[in-house]
DNA sequence: TGTAGCATGTAAGCCGTTACATGATTGA
DNA sequence: TCAATCATGTAACGGCTTACATGCTACA
């Protein structure tokens, strides 16, 4: 037992917990990566499919996953759904102190600002509309998520957590515009 | 030329220029270790102490810092600083499109929350306040960074990135706090 | 005298990405 | 018939962390 698994394992662990409540036989790992990219991106990662594969593959090597071959018309896949030991050990990592600390960031645009004054005012102010952008593409994104899940009472965790990146973005658009403005105002 | 360095080894090369306006002969790998902890560590990295001084060597390699061995008493040290050619590589990184994309969040919080369900209401409630703890903590440092800044002219961009950051931390109570009541009153 | 801080490194290994490779199915 | 999407993988590599190892200096 004790099966350290990374946060990444865990998290798909999750999204089969998730999955299996409503559908069929599991997920295939292109399925699941369309779920991580729906849901985990926002907060987390978005694994290349390569990793969604072995992820797979060493959860399965642990039984904490079952693979079953299906092969419909000549197509050949694998589903896979959680098992009882990989539920265990989803609640067990859930029960755990929290000892994965802090949330990681990692801000390409407050590294450049930090360098502003090597490359002037005026780029500073150009990247900055630049990141506004992108946030307003990545929000609308995730607003997409938001209202997929209307308000179904399953999924009020999920919903939480999108609203909760919605915020972020909002509130990362509030602050870029004041730094923004202050920029314009002293250099 | 061309040689593509990672954005860390930009992040540190910034570093070295920022601290060329002031001192003496460059900085030690510690020295740089202690800038990058009270900057960088905010919304890149914490680079181990390994990695920097791998970082320096491959600079050091590229002719992008320069080395100066140093033996004060019996303590031997290397001070680097940023080369012409250095300053030439970081000013054409920071020239260059904003490729390196939208910042990057890794937030168990956030993770453990979408599988709130799994753990029921007060686990997930006993988890967001240790999350406000860390919140007010972290506060704290990046405040003491912010006020080590003062209002000198020449680190403004450092003491907007500084701001950017409380604000983050601001928002991230604040909507915490509002899913706590939601859990709370939902379950 | 011993501990904390200064200072430098090596080695092993994980996580994750990119590039590459293959093939089936659906619909324009 | 051609492109997009579904579906699955392997190989190589980069970045970063942890663990380990060494030794000096200041100070309590």
């Amino acid at each position: 037992m004790s099966t350290d698994l990374s946060i990444t394992s865990h998290a798909l662990l999750g999204l089969l917990v998730l999955d299996g409540q409503s559908e069929q036989d599991g997920l295939t790992g292109y399925e699941l990566k369309q779920r991580a990219d729906r849901t985990l991106r926002f907060y987390w990662v978005a694994p290349a499919m390569s990793q969604i594969y072995s992820e797979l593959d060493r959860l399965a090597d642990r039984g904490l996953v079952d693979a079953l071959d299906t092969t419909e018309g000549r197509r050949r896949s694998r589903r896979f759904r959680i098992s009882d030991a990989g539920r265990a050990a989803l609640d067990s990592w859930l029960a755990s102190p929290m000892d994965d600390g802090f949330p990681a960031l990692k801000h390409p645009v407050a590294l450049r600002l930090m360098l502003g004054a090597l490359v002037g005012p005026e780029a500073v102010i150009t990247m900055l509309d630049g990141y506004l952008e992108d946030l307003v593409e990545r929000r609308h994104d995730l607003e997409q998520v938001r209202a997929m899940l209307a308000d179904r009472h399953e999924v009020r965790y999920a919903a939480r957590v999108a609203e909760w990146g919605l915020s972020y973005y909002d509130a990362e658009t509030d602050i870029v515009e004041k730094i923004k403005d202050d920029v314009r105002r002293r250099g």
